[in-house]
DNA sequence: AAAATAAGTGAGTGATAACTCATTTTAATG
DNA sequence: CATTAAAATGAGTTATCACTCACTTATTTT
């Protein structure tokens, strides 16, 4: 548990720069809140600057446009989030053999969900711009994709080695993760209700582990 | 299999409606395909008219406003999708048991699936809308989640009765289930990469009857 | 404290996009 | 074919919004 405390590195970036101005820091705050809430294009300057408490031209001190402003409030995030991904599957993790599926899972995954958890509203705007923007969701995903696939590949080959795991594709054991992931953000996102959020957290290692877990019903049917 | 093939009800309530004017269809088609596409913000009126080849004007005859429009296409997919999610637990189907996990999950999930996949483009649209709009989010969900938690769940308490299904609380179960179902169809949105969709169809099934099917590692860690 | 630099302001501007309407074109009817 | 009704048109209107800039206020430097 030595591994350092996840944090929403907006935050953590806004309050580490110090050559940053109250008023700047208060439109990159708010852009952020409304982006979240309302969506980009939902949002106006003025929307901004009127939630910032300041006048719409200190807007455009900083950031010439308001995609800039949007890309500022995701630099950290995309800054921090492949050392994220890369984490736990470097050097010694990756020798260190996994005694249990459960050592397995709750190593990868709880900090990749507490980072979720701590970056809701960016990863909200993040998806919205990913839904629709095709080129940028390719450039993201094949960043991150290939680096996941690859040492995720690895580990997963070990497991399998071991027998300690469910003897499907790769892809699909990837998948079925993410997809738990997905739903989980899905839920923080939607601020669907009915959600104790802790409570989730754990059942989402649970989930997980049981799905890997090797069992009598491992065929793929169907095809 | 003499169930009612799933179509794109979109598509169906087009090709029946026979008052629709051919170029009244095209504004339609032209809108739906343009707002998965581009997000309804980042569609400009005159971007439709473009697109379905008639003159901006036309756009306004039938429907008044943009978010009319939008309303008219998104009206038949959820005039739909409640009959669709009611569907299976209705009268006989709840009273017959289930034999096997199996059984249940693909009596369950086949119809759903192939609807996400035969609307996709819908489904894009209304999770655009649902993001940002709290209001029509909770709307929507208030008419459909209570139903299905009521109906599933009370097929999810017979199968713990006969032992078929793990023994977790029912929210876990239905959460995991349409976490992977969410995370299918964001691959369907997104068009991600290396999706055979035939294969991953029969995957889906397959993970979620794991996911259900009773084992050791079964207990909510982590409280 | 004067000068210089930076931060902040808000009225103003140009462009865009939703929406209207007088007119024209097409289709339906007798 | 003439008349009437419906459909379609596209130039025009209005409102909004991203963005600018001449100016004011605050901060730093000398």
């Amino acid at each position: 548990m030595e591994r350092p405390r996840i944090r929403d590195y907006f935050q953590q970036d806004l309050s580490q720069n110090e050559t940053i101005t109250p008023k700047q820091r208060a439109i990159l705050q708010a852009s952020l809140d409304l982006f979240a809430e309302k969506g980009f294009d939902q949002t106006s300057t003025s929307d901004i600057a009127q939630r910032a408490g300041v006048a719409e031209g200190t807007v455009y001190r900083r950031y010439k446009t308001k995609a800039a402003l949007r890309d500022a409030i995701l630099a950290p995030i995309t800054a921090h989030i492949v050392p994220i991904l890369a984490s736990d599957f470097s050097e010694d993790k990756l020798r260190q053999r996994y005694p249990s599926l459960q050592a397995f899972v709750t190593a990868i995954f709880t900090d990749r969900v507490a980072f979720a958890k701590a970056n809701v509203k960016e990863l909200k705007v993040i998806f919205e711009m990913a839904a629709f923007d095709t080129e940028r969701r390719e450039q993201i995903l094949s960043q991150i994709a290939p680096k996941m696939v690859k040492q995720m590949g690895s580990v997963i080959n070990q497991l399998k080695a071991d027998h300690l795991i469910v003897d499907w594709p790769n892809d699909l054991i990837l998948q079925s993760l993410l997809s738990q992931l997905f739903g989980y953000l899905a839920q923080l996102m939607l601020e669907l209700p009915g959600t104790e959020i802790e409570r989730e957290q754990a059942y989402l290692i649970t989930v997980m582990t049981k799905i890997l877990t090797p069992g009598e019903h491992d065929q793929i049917t169907g095809q």
